[in-house]
DNA sequence: TTAGGGTTAG
């Protein structure tokens, strides 16, 4: 080893911060030891605190310090900073507090570190403890303690209190009013960014690129297509059209305002995509529940050669579970192991909801364990998964083990929502009901709208229907859709055309443009032989104009995915498909099944009706299952609506005649068949 | 010191 000088020395420190490598920090720090007699140089004592700080190893950081005989102010931020920096809050406050103690004075540096751990903990108290001690200092006034302190009071709720920061601040540079507009946004205040944005035009400000974002996200949560619209060509005329920061926020700002046509343009025009610009394409398609278009872009990503990475991995896992695309997912956690993201929580909670939702529970179960990070989401997810497969009891126990875990974890609202509908599923009355109950004593959560839309399903799937139209009357506030579709659930379960009138005219009224209300009621009515309500019903669908989306049904067979929609005859193994179907049919008969005709269009003959279910999407792709998927391999069939009731019975049948185990998942939930049973409970 | 994208329910 050449011999060092300290600046060289000095040197391999950072360069082990910039490399993030705790190996390097080690080595440059034996090589100080080796080369020079303690006490070290000051100097090199803060950058040692700085590079362990960093490097997040925080004990040998506090090691260092608590050697260095002369402690700076430089040598204190190093450490709160690199401890901020890594997360740990509270320790960076108790720095704080130390460094305090021993008369040092913090700098412009050290404050902006100390607000942002009050911020991060929530807590205000501390905040204004160091505003005031920064006041005292005569720091406040500088741009960066200024904005930190703004931000604190902003994050801890205190509104007031960061505007008044704001106004005291003599300087204010762009940051001080991106900051303003962005935690406006994020307090649920996006009118107040908007009219900030229009005061720093006034005073001549010019904006960049994070001003038009933060311009962006107020539009889209204030849903004001027009104003974003108007905000584009502004971007445009100041020169921000190949801004790609800029064109990513335009593409979520037109998908949460749902013009999903206008995302695609904008990021078909940008000219250098980046990850956020991919990744924010593939968020705008599942959040307009186009989960295919989602796949598609990844698929794309991946074409043109560019490595996916934690995101992109997370979101197309998400919609691989709402298509139950179990062979895609399959193939991307294989990938998310190879690119060393499966680590990752979103990507591990993702992969635990995959598997859950295709039925696949011993893996996502596998992937639960193995997980060293887990948050709510990655509980709720695995309570979920057993909440599809009518696992009431090991979801409760999955519960109960959150719950005793270390504490860290507390149930929230969508726990208690996952539990409540396990329950229901798995007929779990009074186990339900004790839950919602007592959620407010003993978790402290407000029951919202979809709790009592568990309850209702809870109660009208166990046949307590009337039960549960009173429970519908009694809630403390107007009731959701959700609430009356459940209701209207069970109406349809146990043929209650009366109540089931009445739950529907309220989702008409809530939900004017959803066809499967009307289609529901008018089977209701056609079930009880009630024709000329179910025809009303259907003829008033045709005035207002109303359609019946096409139903389809798709499996996916080595990669390949294979579509259906009713009376299909397209494929091109149609003639064995129908050799099939038409065996089915026959040892169907044999067996003594008789065809639910209540879910035919009802103005048909009994014959035509007949035929008429038989050709439904779910039917064929099942039958295509049976030739192209080997015995033995589970057979997953997806629906966009929901599975017909006829195709419901007929698959159970068939599940036991043919031995073999028939996932579906409709648009509403996850059927899973077998030896003649389903796991959903009397679906009908 | 400001910002852009992700996971859980119904």
């Amino acid at each position: 080893m050449p011999f060092l000088n300290t600046n060289s020395l000095a040197s391999l420190v950072e360069s082990a911060v910039s490399t993030h490598s705790s190996h390097l920090g080690r080595a440059a720090h034996a090589q100080i030891i080796k080369t020079l007699d303690a006490p070290l140089p000051s100097f090199l004592s803060n950058h040692l605190v700085n590079m362990y700080s960093k490097l997040d190893l925080p004990n040998s950081a506090l090691l260092v310090l608590s050697l260095t005989p002369t402690r700076s102010v430089v040598t204190w931020t190093s450490l709160i900073a690199g401890s901020v920096q890594n997360g740990h809050f509270a320790p960076a406050l108790l720095h704080f507090a130390n460094m305090l103690r021993e008369c040092i004075q913090p700098n412009d540096f050290t404050f902006p570190c100390a607000f942002k751990a009050s911020a991060s903990l929530l807590f205000p108290v501390t905040g204004k403890q160091v505003h005031a001690i920064a006041v005292k200092a005569g720091q406040i006034r500088d741009v960066f303690v200024g904005c930190g302190c703004f931000d604190m009071y902003c994050k801890t709720g205190l509104w007031d209190d960061a505007s008044q920061v704001f106004d005291e601040i003599p300087q204010r540079n762009i940051v001080m009013w991106n900051a303003y507009m962005s935690n406006a946004v994020l307090g649920g205040r996006p009118r107040h960014a908007i009219v900030k944005f229009m005061d720093f035009l006034g005073v001549g400000g010019k904006p960049d690129s994070i001003t038009f974002c933060a311009f962006l996200n107020a539009c889209s949560d204030m849903w004001v297509l027009e104003l974003g619209r108007q905000l584009h060509g502004f971007v445009i005329r100041y020169g921000f059209g190949n801004d790609v920061s800029v064109m990513n926020g335009l593409i979520d700002f037109y998908g949460k305002c749902r013009d999903v046509a206008s995302s695609a343009i904008v990021f078909d025009r940008i000219s250098r995509r980046n990850d956020v610009s991919w990744c924010s394409m593939m968020a705008v398609y599942m959040q307009n529940d186009e989960e295919e278009k989602a796949c598609e872009v990844f698929l794309q990503v991946r074409k043109v050669g560019l490595e996916p990475n934690d995101f992109m991995v997370s979101t197309v896992l998400s919609a691989c579970a709402g298509l139950s695309g179990f062979e895609l997912g399959r193939s991307v956690h294989a990938l998310a192991v190879r690119i060393c993201v499966e680590g990752n929580i979103f990507v591990g909670s993702a992969l635990v909801d995959m598997y859950g939702k295709c039925g696949i529970i011993n893996d996502a179960e596998r992937i639960f364990e193995e997980m060293t990070n887990r948050n709510s989401v990655t509980w709720n997810a695995m309570i979920s998964g057993y909440a599809h497969q009518g696992h009431a009891d090991m979801a409760l126990a999955l519960f109960e083990d959150m719950r005793s875990d270390n504490g860290e974890i507390t149930p929230n609202y969508v726990t208690l929502v996952c539990l409540l509908s396990a329950c229901s599923r798995a007929g779990a009355v009074q186990k339900g009901i004790d839950i919602f109950e007592s959620m407010r004593k003993r978790f402290g959560i407000e029951p919202g709208p979809e709790h009592y839309a568990c309850v209702v399903d809870l109660l009208g799937r166990a046949g307590l229907v009337e039960h549960a139209y009173e429970f519908v009357k009694k809630m403390p506030f107007q009731p959701t859709i959700s609430v009356w579709g459940a209701l209207l659930g069970a109406c349809r379960m146990y043929r209650k055309p009366e109540l089931g009138k009445i739950a529907a005219d309220n989702l008409f009224k809530l939900d004017p443009n959803d066809s499967g209300n009307h289609v529901v009621l008018s089977n209701m009515f056609a079930a009880a032989g009630r024709w000329e309500e179910a025809t009303l019903v259907r003829k008033e669908m045709k005035e207002v104009g109303i359609k019946k989306g096409t139903g389809y049904s798709w499996i996916t067979v080595k990669n390949a995915v294979h579509v259906f929609h009713a009376k299909d005859t397209s494929h091109e193994r149609n003639s064995e498909i129908q050799g099939m179907l038409a065996k089915l049919r026959k040892e169907m008969e044999e067996a003594g099944y008789n065809p639910d005709t209540n879910f035919a269009l009802f103005d048909l003959e009994e014959e035509e009706k007949i035929s008429e279910v038989w050709y439904h999407s779910e039917k064929i792709a099942l039958a295509f299952g049976l030739i192209a998927i080997p015995p033995g391999v589970p057979i997953r069939i997806t629906k966009n609506l929901r599975i017909c009731g006829d195709c419901h019975s007929a698959i159970k049948f068939i599940s036991g005649i043919v031995g073999r185990e028939i996932i579906v998942r409709d648009n509403n939930r996850f059927h899973r068949f077998k030896d003649g049973l389903c796991s959903c409970r009397d679906y009908w």
